[in-house]
DNA sequence: ATACATTTAATGTAGAAACATCTATTAGCG
DNA sequence: CGCTAATAGATGTTTCTACATTAAATGTAT
């Protein structure tokens, strides 16, 4: 359905808003979309993310401090999302020792377990893209990269 | 600055995981610069989107339930965020006579004068994206309108 | 070494989101 | 008409987010 049906709106001032609009009406929709599948497993995206960068370490274990670096979303509170997954037996922590102000994070085996349950969900939601070529999925990654660096502006 | 940089992640699964990260990215990181502009006139994106809606209904009246309809976020609560825009006064609320369970919103002069404020800012936040064309703002519009298409996926 | 600043993570708190429930009104149908 | 279902919007509740503050450990400069 196009955006201009899904947000019942007719005209947009430019192409260039009706872009903006879209982008961030399309990114809750995928959201909502992965929350959804998610649901069954009592986890949130957040939570999801963070796992995945737990997997990405490959048993080593990275600081809360890092994992927020890696976050989609940098302002959430990391601290409160791994006592989350600590409380579901998903992660450990452990104090590190060359910094003792920093704790050291490690997924647990029931973390991967549950990773290797949610991956074809994520697949199949990945596979969305293909209805564009990965040259065009390429390009409008490079677009975006770029709508983020003119930090002058705005 | 990259995506790969911007998450610390070398490595994506394909392009359309990259884009898919991306555009959450990314859209996070506008509703960010979004939410600093409008910080100081105390008025939340979701709260604007609401506001931009009344006033496209140019003085007429327009049901709560109409009113999410056009938001972005369907699954936010509408009543609520005119309850904030009432305590404002920058809208008012009238209860509807043809059926008396809806209530009529119209935006006030006090919303519309805030509107005008905020338009500047609105539009420098959408010259980002004049780094492409509006060809191409077209087309990725409606590369993301079919991202949303296939509802059977996922 | 001491004092002060910085970093790291945890916590407190107000407000917002997500979701279910409730109330009033209207619609539909026998 | 009288009954049940559906709709509109408000409200309750739990969880999450955003932001500030705190506490402990480390860095740094004199």
């Amino acid at each position: 359905m196009s955006i201009e049906t899904d947000i019942k709106q007719k005209k947009f001032r430019s192409p260039f808003q009706k872009l903006a609009l879209n982008l961030m009406y399309t990114t809750k929709w995928l959201e909502y979309k992965q929350l959804e599948s998610f649901k069954e497993y009592d986890i949130t995206p957040q939570q999801y993310n963070v796992l995945r960068i737990l997997r990405g370490q490959q048993g080593n274990p990275i600081k809360v401090s890092d994992i927020t670096e890696r976050m989609l979303d940098k302002s959430s509170n990391t601290s409160r999302l791994v006592d989350k997954l600590l409380a579901k037996n998903l992660a450990k922590r452990t104090s590190c020792e060359s910094d003792r102000r920093a704790v050291d994070v490690v997924i647990t085996e029931d973390g991967l377990a549950l990773l290797q349950v949610l991956d074809p969900f994520i697949e199949d939601w990945e596979n969305r893209f293909n209805i564009i070529s990965e040259e065009e999925a390429e390009q409008i990654s490079a677009l975006l990269d770029k709508l983020r660096e003119n930090e002058n502006q705005a």
